[in-house]
DNA sequence: ATGAAAGCGCTAACAG
DNA sequence: CTGTTAGCGCTTTCAT
């Protein structure tokens, strides 16, 4: 295989008749007014002519600086990564930077080859989406020096900017709309809990229904964020329904899938028997059977966000422990109705 | 911000009391054996003391490879893509490459500044799962020796190796459950024709109506792979049905979806009065209203075949044209049923 | 088995 | 305004 090499600085130069640093000055924007008009004319002619492009590592050896930020999340698989990876590089495509992403599958002990795959490739900062509470990674990270852009996950003790969105107040507005429905005795099917997100709408969840005079919120552990982990949590209580629950709000969009299925499989109306509301609002969420209930989470906007916090940090800002949490959206659709006659008091 | 500074080989190699190159060849798995194993265990202790982390960077630089595949997709977005993106991070990972994404938004006019940035970051092959057909700039890495792997979209007229989903069994599957439920007008919403699936899938459909006795098919043409597009395409023939079709096939699940949306807001039965097929099983297709029959496509299994086939070309095998067709799989759910009673001849 | 030296391609500091 | 020089951190001959 005989890899055709790409011309380089030297050859462009000595095209143009001129010594490499000029052509480098030339063309390079911030430097180019430093010199000759003509002559950066006869240099980018002889870059045109060769098909020139710069090495990036070279340059990102010289100047320190790769021009890519590390974007680590669990699962790219999971539908609400895919926009937030198209928000951050939407953002940072026009300032010249890429993304560079790994998938960590939940980021182990830490020690995961992704992450050391991107600081082997001397990203100039990180975007960490993983939802684990890997504490001792992130702590690890600020302890030398890396800047880091928390997305949707908590910042634990690290001064780390923090983008999210409004966990507590989607929460409240579930709860209110099921409230509001009639609906007396809610369900809270959480995801784990060494989850940052997890906990925080558990969290609010409690808050929620104690707000409400005459509404009692149980809270229920599902072992994952996971269509089956949401399954399995809810079938016990679809089996005796003396509990009398007639509202369910899931973690989010996968674990309320889970309750979906468990209760066309045991035959159990949505809504008629039971409301269920997810959260997220994942791509085909209003195609499902029933259309589903759900919290519309600014995915995109929040990867444009962490993104623009992420450049303002390589632009010399100093990193403050901020937490920019955008608004969301209670989206009603069909898996929400009002409470059954039978449960009403 | 006081970046603090990483350690580098000859750091390490003072501190192990031995010279830069051997500490190198002390680190690296090819060239260990060619040291004192004593010498190796206190390079390596000194590494790990100061933490040491190679520079890709400036390896690159050196052994002119970057350990990094470019992945060209239109928009991770896309259901379709991130299985695919895994597969092939699941089969790169392990061989120390690492994937670099570009999303291209349909490629424009094969000047694409993301695939530009990959070939600045000197990418070591490209993966191009884009659809269109920009023949020019594939033309074009061609001529220039860039390592390429095709996935799911024809070759065009240059000699690189393809991964596709058998999509003409795919379509023949559809088109015979059909038939065999009694359905004799057919509907193909195909993509656009500049889509290389698309044209595929077309073709395949007319063929195998044609292979059926008194079984008519036509094909409409949606604007684009979405769900408003395959609304739109379906549309005028939910308001006017004179034509008797009672099956439709999507060139895609989103183009299902939009059947789905439309038949619903007409008010027509699916699968009462009329049948939808998709195609490549998206993530929650067996969740939407009703159920999706569609041809899954075994897309993680797809990425990973052309990681291999990426990584077999970088170890030096000559790239040929071969086509590796997968097996695909109907899935039928809800959303198919035996011709309505009205409809039989 | 290890040290010495060169150089990948680029940019930045310093002259002129 | 442009040429010169040095060096980013690494690997790889070539000696020894």
């Amino acid at each position: 295989m005989d890899e055709t090499r790409r011309a380089t600085i030297a050859e462009v130069a000595e095209l143009a008749g001129v010594h490499a640093g000029t052509a480098s000055r030339a063309l390079n924007a911030r430097t180019r007014q430093m010199v000759n008009e003509e002559t950066v004319a006869r240099v980018e002619e002889a870059a045109r002519q060769l098909g020139y492009t710069p090495n990036a590592l070279a340059r990102g050896l010289r100047t320190k600086s790769s021009m890519t930020i590390g974007v680590v999340i669990p699962d790219i698989t999971n539908p609400f990564f895919p926009p937030v990876v198209r928000g951050i590089e939407a953002h940072l495509q026009p300032h010249g930077y890429s993304a560079l992403l790994a998938n960590t599958d939940g980021f182990a002990d830490g020690e995961s080859a992704a992450l050391q795959s991107l600081l082997d490739r001397r990203v100039d900062g990180l975007i960490v989406a993983s939802g684990q509470r890997e504490e001792s990674a992130i702590a690890e990270l600020y302890r030398s020096g890396v800047k880091v852009v928390l997305l949707n996950r908590d910042a634990g003790p690290v001064p780390y900017p923090l983008v999210t969105g409004n966990d507590a107040n989607g929460i409240a507005a579930a709860v209110d709309s099921l409230v509001k429905l009639g609906h007396r005795r809610l369900l809270h099917i959480s995801g784990p809990m060494n989850i940052s997100t997890s906990s925080a709408r558990a969290f609010a969840f409690e808050a929620s229904c104690r707000a409400h005079d005459g509404v009692t919120g149980t809270v229920v552990n599902a072992a994952a964020l996971s269509i089956e982990a949401g399954r399995e949590a809810i079938l016990p209580l679809l089996h005796d329904r003396s509990h009398g629950i007639t509202g369910v709000i899931a973690s989010n969009d996968h674990i309320a899938v889970g309750i979906l299925r468990a209760m066309k499989q045991m035959s159990i109306g949505c809504p008629e028997e039971m409301s269920v509301i997810g959260f997220n609002d994942v791509q085909f969420a209003e195609d499902f059977c029933p259309p589903l209930s759900t919290v519309r989470v600014p995915t995109t906007a929040m990867g444009e966000r962490a993104a623009q916090l992420m450049l303002d940090a390589l632009s010399g800002a100093q990193q403050v422990a901020e937490t920019i949490m955008l608004p969301v959206t209670l989206m009603m659709r069909d898996s929400t109705g009002p409470v059954p006659v039978a449960a009403r008091t």
